[in-house]
DNA sequence: AACCAAAATTGTAACGTTTCAATTCATAAC
DNA sequence: GTTATGAATTGAAACGTTACAATTTTGGTT
C-alpha cells in the first residue's frame, strides 16, 4: 500500500498495463486511442489502469507522433485584456486536447524572438500572435516547417499567416464622429508607437472622422504616445500646456488612458465638463469609475472563437491555402465621459 | 533555399547535424549540452546547427530523461490577482528553463481534478496550486511519485507540501482595528465560502479584532458569501435591510467589494459618510475609484519569489523532508473609503 | 467438419534525444 | 620510441509511446 521508505516509484506505463492485464502492448495502445478491444480484454486492461494508477504519458506519446499537442501564445503584455484572452483561449485549445504555452514580450524584440526560438523547440503545432510585426523572417520559418500562425490584430504579409483583425479604424472613426456629434471641435488624440499597426490603423480612423467633418487635423492634437500610462500622463501634459486646449481627448489604449486619469486629477480638472474622453480598450475598470469612461470594447469572445475556427481548420487543404482573414467589429460604449463641450450650443 | 514546392520540411534532427558536422551524435549532443569539445568539431557543429537551423527538440529530450521540466499552475480564477501571478510565474520558471502549463479551476471541483490528470498526463515536475484545498487524495498520489507540490495560502495538511502562505487573519484584523480606532462599532464582514480555509482565516482575523475592543461579533453582521460579486450585492441588501445598518463592511475580496459598490450605486449611498468599506485584495482598480478604497494588498512579489525559492529548493534533500512553509505579510493601504462614522464623536 | 473473411491481437520498429561503457586520440613522461 | 594518462569521441541501448505488417482468433457459410 505504502510506497517504500523515501523511494519514488516511477509512473506506471503502458507497459505494467499490458503485464497486468496479459495482453500487448499493442493492445493497450489500441484501448487508450479509443478503438475496439475484446470486452473481456477491455475491463481487465480498465483494471490494471486503475490498480495501477496509469496515466498516459504525453510525452511519449508527443515524440512517437512528432504531434506535440502545443500551441504556442505570445502576447505583449499581461493586462486586463491579453490575461482574459489567454484564459480563455486556454481553457477551448485544452478542451480540443492541446496544451497552451505563453510567452509575454513586453514589447522588446529580442524577448519575442527568444519566444521563437521557445516554442520551436517545444513544437509547437501553431502560433498565435498578438501586436508582434519584427518577426517577419522568423514567423516565415515557422511556417515554412509546417507551423500554424495565426496573428490578432497584426498586418504580418505573408499571406500564409491567417489574421483576425477588428476593425480599428472604423470604429475609432465612429467614437470621434460620437464626439463631433457631441459639438467637439478641438479634439486631441494619443496614438501608440507609430510603429506598431494597430495604432496606426485607430489614428487612422481619427483622421477618416476629421476629413469627414471637414476639419483639419491639428498637429499638436495629434500626441505620439508609446501605449504605456506615463505617455497618457506625458500627452495631457503637453496637451494642456498648449495655446489651444482640445475638449476632448482619445486614448488608443487602455494603460494610456489611466495615465490622463492620474493627470486629470491631480489638475483637479472634470470630465467631461473640462475634457471629454474616450479610450481603447474597456477594461472593467471604465464602468466603476466616476464618470464613468466611454470606451471601444474589443469583441473578447468573437475573438476566442475566430482563432479556434482558424485552428481548428488548419489541416484542411481547401483553406488553409487560401488567406484566411477574419475581421470582427468593436463596440462602441457610450458612457458619462462624453458629453457636449462646456461653451456649446449642441 | 526555398523548400521544395508545398512540402514541408521535417525538422533537423541531431542525427542531421551530427552528419553534416562530420561527427557522432555523442558529441553533437555534448556540445548541446555545454560539455567541451574540440575547437574545430565544435566549430563544424555550429555551422550545421545554423545552417540547418536545427532546435532542439525538447519533447525527445523530455523523453529520455524523463523530465518534462514543465511545471503546473493551478488557480480558481484569471482575475487581476491571479493573471499576474501566473504571468510572473511564467515568466520567473522560463528564465530556469521551464515551461508552465496552467489551468483554472473556477471552483468547480471536477475541473480541479481534471487539471490534476492534465498535469499528470504532462509528467510536470512541480505543481503549483492556489486555492483549491479539495484535492487531498489527488495530491498525495502525486508526491508519491515524486512531485513536488507548492500550495499558495492553502491548508493542504500533507507535511510534504509545500507552503506560501499570507497572514490573512492578522492583517483582517490589522483592517478592522483601523475601523475601530475610525470610531465603528457596527462593522460587518462579507465572507467567502465558509468551506475555504481562507475565507475562515479571514473571517477569524475579523472576531479577534473584535474581541480585542471587547465587542459582541453580532450575526447579522457576519454575511457568508461565495467569492463572486453578486453575493457581495446580496450581501449588501441583506445588511442595509437590517434593523441595524453597518457603518462599516469588510469585504472578504475584490469581486465581492464590486457588487457591494454596485449597491451603493444603485442606493446612491455615499462613502464613506454613510459607510466605510474595506476590501481584501488591491486590484489596480481601487485607486482611481472615487473614492479609492480602503484595501489589503497581497506582496506579489514576494509571493513570486517564495514560491521560486521553494521551487529551486526541491531537490535540497536537507529541506525537502522538512516541511517548508513560508508565511508573508500583507499591507493595509489606507485610501478615502475609511472615515469615522457619520455621527461619531471620534 | 472444413473453410473463409473479418476482427482482434501481437511483436517490432521507429520517433530524437541522452547516457554510458568502450574506444580512439592527443599529450606528456620516461 | 614506447608507454601511461587523461581527454574526446563513438556506438548502441534505452525512454514510453504509436503504427504497421504479420499472425491468431472469431464466427459465419457451405
Amino acid at each position: 500500500m505504502t510506497s517504500g521508505p523515501g523511494k519514488t516509484p516511477r509512473n506506471a506505463t503502458i507497459n505494467d498495463v499490458a503485464e497486468r492485464a496479459n495482453v500487448s502492448i499493442g493492445t493497450v495502445s489500441r484501448h487508450l486511442n479509443g478503438y475496439l478491444v475484446k470486452p473481456d480484454n477491455r475491463a481487465r486492461i480498465e483494471e490494471a489502469i486503475h490498480s495501477l494508477s496509469y496515466a498516459r504519458n504525453a510525452i511519449a506519446s508527443a515524440m512517437k507522433t512528432s504531434q506535440s499537442n502545443m500551441v504556442g501564445l505570445l502576447v505583449p503584455d499581461y493586462d486586463e485584456f491579453h490575461a482574459q484572452l489567454l484564459g480563455l483561449l486556454g481553457t477551448s485549445f485544452r478542451e480540443q486536447g492541446f496544451v497552451t504555452l505563453t510567452y509575454c514580450h513586453e514589447s522588446n524584440v529580442q524577448a519575442a524572438r527568444d519566444s521563437i526560438a521557445f516554442f520551436r523547440s517545444h513544437r509547437v503545432n501553431s502560433l498565435i500572435l498578438s501586436g508582434c510585426q519584427e518577426l517577419k523572417s522568423e514567423v516565415e520559418e515557422m511556417m515554412s516547417q509546417g507551423v500554424q500562425v495565426i496573428a490578432y490584430d497584426n498586418d504580418l504579409l505573408d499571406p500564409r499567416v491567417q489574421q483576425v483583425k477588428v476593425d480599428n479604424a472604423g470604429v475609432t472613426r465612429k467614437a470621434i464622429e460620437h464626439l463631433l456629434t457631441l459639438g467637439h471641435r478641438k479634439i486631441a488624440i494619443i496614438t501608440g508607437q507609430m510603429e506598431n499597426w494597430t495604432a496606426q490603423r485607430r489614428l487612422q480612423g481619427y483622421r477618416d472622422a476629421m476629413q469627414g467633418a471637414e476639419l483639419e487635423v491639428d498637429p499638436a492634437f495629434v500626441f505620439n504616445g508609446d501605449w504605456r500610462s506615463e505617455s497618457g500622463f506625458a500627452a495631457m501634459q503637453k496637451l494642456w500646456a498648449g495655446t489651444e486646449r482640445p475638449t476632448a481627448v482619445f486614448s488608443s489604449n487602455h494603460q494610456m488612458t489611466l495615465g490622463v486619469l492620474d493627470f486629470v486629477r491631480e489638475q483637479q480638472l472634470d470630465i467631461p465638463s473640462d475634457l471629454s474622453l474616450i479610450s481603447f480598450d474597456d477594461i472593467s475598470m471604465f464602468r466603476y469609475l466616476t464618470p464613468s469612461i466611454t470606451a471601444i470594447a474589443q469583441p473578447l469572445p468573437q475573438i476566442v472563437s475566430a482563432i479556434r475556427e482558424l485552428f481548428l481548420a488548419r489541416d484542411d487543404a481547401q483553406v488553409s491555402d487560401a488567406q484566411r482573414s477574419i475581421r470582427l467589429d468593436c463596440e462602441l460604449m457610450v458612457r458619462d465621459s462624453t458629453a457636449p463641450p462646456r461653451n456649446s450650443t449642441a
